[in-house]
DNA sequence: TTGACTGCAAAGATTTTGCAGCTTA
DNA sequence: TAAGCTGCAAAATCTTTGCAGTCAA
């Protein structure tokens, strides 16, 4: 998804539901696009901080909140105790496995898995099936310097 | 997994760890193996403080943390805002789904996701690999009533 | 006896909310 | 203008931690 894609999309969401397409909603939009990979909240609002743009931490929460339920953000759990959103631009469906010893994150693919959870969903007679999966475990390094 | 195995594991697992079997671990131990379904601390502290049983709300959300190490249970991402468990004598390989719009909660089944997870994982050189799904999606009853 | 455990209350971390003033359409 | 938005600070929620007294081996 390109930014304009998104920006398109966004606003298509906002209008539908009787929202205003606002100032800091672009600005927000276009900083969660543009940043590689996982952020928070707090990340996004002290990286907007940095670049002098402006926006309060609630404002980002409740942002970043609507842009998920648009669909232009995917939310991450990488077990750090907050929400993470990735953009899916950047998501050829991936997921993440974090280390349990060092933290650190990789990238892994799991064949199918979307159609395999929505698959089983579908079998409870649920629609709109959106799933967030935590993966941890032990990493090569970690597992061989014990 | 009974009570007498999981007393068992618990026991040894705080034995290899130079802890002691204290009378609130095993009061915690036998009130989270008899609770059927999925459970938070809080749900514990509160079904234990109705039944006369002691034990501080610290004490739960450390003991049952210390229980998941151990493996007699498992964490549950429920999508309500705080951790659940499950014990795993319930858990015949089944994942959760919560409606976005109700809030119920129904079980299904997903076929191998562990060993299609854990396969994933082992190819990122990983090893102890764990996950925690939470699924979500409307339910029969929500998504027929719009 | 010694190290670990417990309860309490206080602290932490993350996220949400109330409200008064500001903005968008 | 009217409805919705924003920022601020306060509140809420869930969970962890420090500490002094207690307990298990």
């Amino acid at each position: 998804m390109t930014f304009d894609e998104a920006q398109k999309k966004y606003g298509e969401f906002l209008k539908s539901r009787g929202l205003l397409n606002t100032n800091q909603r672009g600005v927000i939009l276009r900083e969660a696009l543009s940043t590689y990979g996982h952020f928070s909240a707090e990340d996004l609002t002290l990286q907007m901080l940095k670049k002098g743009l402006k926006a309060s931490r609630a404002t980002v929460y409740r942002t970043l909140s609507s842009m998920q339920e648009a669909g232009i953000l995917d939310e991450v759990d990488l077990g750090h105790g907050h929400i993470h959103y990735e953009s899916p631009k950047t998501k050829i469906h991936h997921e993440h496995i974090t280390c349990e010893k060092c933290g650190s994150v990789c990238e892994i693919q799991i064949q199918n898995l979307e159609s395999v959870v929505s698959d089983a969903a579908k079998k409870a007679k649920f629609t709109s099936v959106k799933y967030v999966i935590r993966i941890s475990g032990v990493c090569e390094k970690c597992g061989t310097s014990l």
